[in-house]
DNA sequence: AATGAATGAGGATTCATTCAT
DNA sequence: TATGAATGAATCCTCATTCAT
C-alpha cells in the first residue's frame, strides 16, 4: 500500500477509509457487522492502520455520519439557492428536498444506530462537536428555506429540516432495515402495507408543508 | 420457584418474563444492556428457564415488542369509540391519538433498534408473523379512523398509523437516545435545537391532518 | 467437566483454578505468559470459565500471591511453636525461617512482578484488602519472632520477616529469574558471581540475625 | 534533526536517547508505558531512528541499565578510594555505600522488571556481555572493600555488593512500586508496615556489616 | 542518517446458548 | 420444569518492527 506521506495524500486517505467504510455498511447496515476487522479488509489496509486516522471505531462511525451529513445540507443549500425565475410554492420546496433523497436513504441506515454507538466509547467533547456542527448548519439552511416559504414562521424552517431527518429515520426503519424484513414485506397479505420510502417521504413532506401554509392561513383569517 | 403446571400459569410466567424484560429494558434502554442475564435476575428466574419459553433473546425482544403494539392499538380502538356526541375534526382524532404518548415512548425506545434485532437470529416465521399481526391491526384501526374523519381517503387511514409510528421512532431518536445525548442538548448552544418529544409530535399530528384535510379541500374545489 | 454444584464443589474448583496457575507460571514466569488463554487450557477449562471464578486476570493472580504467603506464614507459625526444649538462639530462628524455602521460590517468582500487576486493572478496595491481610500476619508472626528471640526489639520481629521477604525477592532476581540467565550463569567467567539462592539466602539471614545480636549487646554495654 | 555523521557524533546521539529514555522511564515507571513510540517522543526522534542505535526495545533498556550500573560503581569506588585519614569502620563503609542512594532508587526501578525484560528478545550474546560487565566491575569494587575493611573474608565484599543490590531490588518493589500501592500504604492501618527505603537500606548495611565483623570475631577467639 | 506510515500478531473479556442434574 | 455452571466464538485495540522515501 502506497504511504499517505503529505497531508493532502492523508486526507484522501482518510477519506477513503471512510469511503470503504460507507460500502461495508451498506452491503450490512449493523453496527454488529461494522467491525474494524471487516473495515480494514473493505479499505485494503492494515488492522493497525485505521487506528492512525481514527482512535476508536466509533470515532470512524460519526466521521461518516458528519461527512454524509454534510453532503445532505451541502445539496439542499444547492437547490434553494437556484432560481429558475419561478415563485417558491410548498411543492417545489419540497422537491429541492426531495432531490437528495440519495443521501436520505444512507443517512437513514446510520442515523437509526447512531444513538447506540454515541452512548459508548465517544468522548464527551466530540460528541458535542459533532452535534453542534449539525445543529449550525441545520439552522443555516432553516434560514434559507423560510426565505424561500414566507409563510414559515421564524424557526420553522430548521424545525422543518428536524421533522424531515425524524421521518427519514422513521420510515427508513419501516421500510427496508434489513434483508429479513424486506423478504417478510414481498408477502401478499402485506401488500397494502409495503411502505415505498421516497413516495411516502414525499408525499408526508408535501402534506407537511399544506398543512403549515394552511395553519398559517387559518391565523391570518 | 413455584413450578408452571398448567398451560395457564405457563402463559402467566411467559408474561412476567416480559413485563420483567420491559421494566429491565426501560431502566436501561440499550440494546447491548438487555442481556439474558440481566433478565433472567429481572424475572428471579435462572438463565436456563427464559430458553423453555422463548428460542433466542430476539424472541424475547420481539415478543415484547407484540405486546406493547397490541396496547397501543388497544388504547386508540377504544379512544375511537368513545362517543361524546361532538364532532369529529382533526384536532379532535388528533388528540385521541397523542393519548396514548405514554406507550409512544416505550413503543420508540424499543422501535430504535427493532430492525438491528430482527436481522440476526429471528426464524423468518416469526418475523413474518410479528409484522402480519402488527399491519393487521393497523388496518383494522386505519378504518375506524377513517370512519371518523371523512376528508380521509381509503387507506389513508391506515397510512396516518404508520407514519405517526414512524415519527414516533424518528423524533425519540432525535430526542433522547442516550445519556450521552441528554447531556450534549443541555449545551446553551443547542436550546433551540432541544426536542421536546411530546410537544413535537403533537404539532407535527395536528400539520399533518391539516394538510391532509387542505389537499382533500383543493381537490374538492 | 463435572460441574461445580455445592459451594464445597466450587471452593475447590477455585482452587484447582489457582494450582494450575501456579503450574503453568512456574513454568513460564513471566506474566505476559501468564495468559488466561493459556490458563484456561492448564485448568482444562473454557476460558469464559475462569469468569465465573475471578473477575479479572489480575485477580487470579492475586489470590495465587494470597494463597501462597497463607501457605509461608503458616509453616513459619509452625516452626516456631514447635518447641524441642532447648534454647532459641538467632540460628535456630534462621533455620525456622529458612525450612519454608520451597514457598520462597515460588514466592519470589510471584511477587517480582506484583507491583506491576497490582497497578493495573485491580480495584483499590481489593489491592488494599489483600495488602492488610498479608500485613497482620506479619505481625503476628512477627511478634511470636520476638517473644523466641528476646534479644529483638518491639517491631524488629515484623521488619525482619519484611527485610526477609524484600531479600527473597531480590536473591531470586539475581538468581534465575528466567531461562536465558541461567544459561549465562552456566558462562564459566561468572562462576564466583553464581548465586546460590537458598544458601545466600540463609548466610544473609544467620549475618543479618547475629547483626542484630551484636547491636543489642553493644547497646547493652 | 541534525544527521550524526562522525563516529563520536553517533555515540553522543546514543547516549542522549538513553538520557530520554532514563527521563521517560523515571516519569512513569512501569514496563507497559515505556513504548518505542514514547521513548522517540522523549528523544525528540523518528521511531525509525532508534533502530539505527539499538536493534530491539530490550536492547536499550539493557544499555540503560549498565549505563547506571556503571556510575553507580564509580561513586562507589571513588567513596572508597577517598581517604580522610581516619580509620574505616563497617559504619564508615556502609555511609559510602549508602552515599549513592540516587543511584538506587533509579536501578531499583529498573531492575524490579530486568528479568522479564531479558527473558524476551534479547540475544543472548548480548545479554552475556551485560552480565559479564556487571560482575567484572562488582569484582573490582568489592576487592577495594575487602581492603577497606579487613574483617572481610576473599569474595565477601563482591558478595555484600550483590546482596545490597538484591536489597535494594526487593526493598524498592515493597517501598512503592507503583502509585496503586502507594496510595494503599497511606491507609492508617498500614502505618507500622510503611517501609522507608533509604532508612531502611541504611539500617539492614549497618546490621549486615555489624553482622559479618561479629562473626568474624566469633571465629577469630 | 532520518522518518513515520503501515502492519498484524496477540490477548482480555463478554454473553448467548447448552445440558447435566 | 427449573437451574446455573460451562462453553468458546467473537471483537477492539496496542505496539514493536519494517521499509519506502
Amino acid at each position: 500500500m502506497q504511504r499517505a506521506r503529505s497531508s493532502e495524500e492523508k486526507r484522501e486517505r482518510r477519506g477513503a477509509i471512510l469511503d470503504a467504510a460507507l460500502a461495508a455498511y451498506e452491503a450490512d447496515p449493523s453496527f454488529a457487522a461494522f467491525t474494524m476487522d471487516a473495515l480494514a479488509r473493505a479499505a485494503g489496509l492494515g488492522k493497525g492502520t485505521l487506528y492512525l486516522y481514527f482512535r476508536t471505531k466509533e470515532e470512524v462511525f460519526l466521521a461518516l455520519v458528519d461527512a454524509r451529513f454534510g453532503a445532505w445540507f451541502d445539496e439542499i443549500d444547492a437547490g434553494l439557492d437556484e432560481d429558475g425565475g419561478g415563485a417558491w410554492t410548498g411543492g417545489r420546496a419540497a422537491a429541492v428536498l426531495m432531490r437528495s433523497t440519495r443521501w436520505h436513504t444512507t443517512l437513514a441506515r446510520l442515523l437509526s444506530i447512531l444513538g447506540t454507538v454515541v452512548e459508548h466509547n465517544v468522548p464527551f467533547e466530540t460528541a458535542l462537536a459533532f452535534k453542534r456542527g449539525v445543529m449550525a448548519r441545520a439552522h443555516a439552511t432553516g434560514e434559507r428555506l423560510e426565505r424561500r416559504l414566507p409563510f414559515l414562521r421564524p424557526g420553522q424552517g430548521a424545525r422543518l429540516l428536524v421533522w424531515l431527518h425524524a421521518m427519514v429515520i422513521g420510515l427508513w426503519q419501516l421500510h427496508e432495515p434489513s434483508a429479513t424484513i424486506r423478504r417478510i414485506m414481498q408477502d401478499p397479505a402485506l401488500e397494502g402495507a409495503r411502505v415505498d420510502f421516497g413516495r411516502d417521504l414525499g408525499t408526508l413532506l408535501r402534506i407537511m408543508l399544506r398543512g403549515m401554509q394552511a395553519e398559517a392561513e387559518d391565523e391570518a383569517s
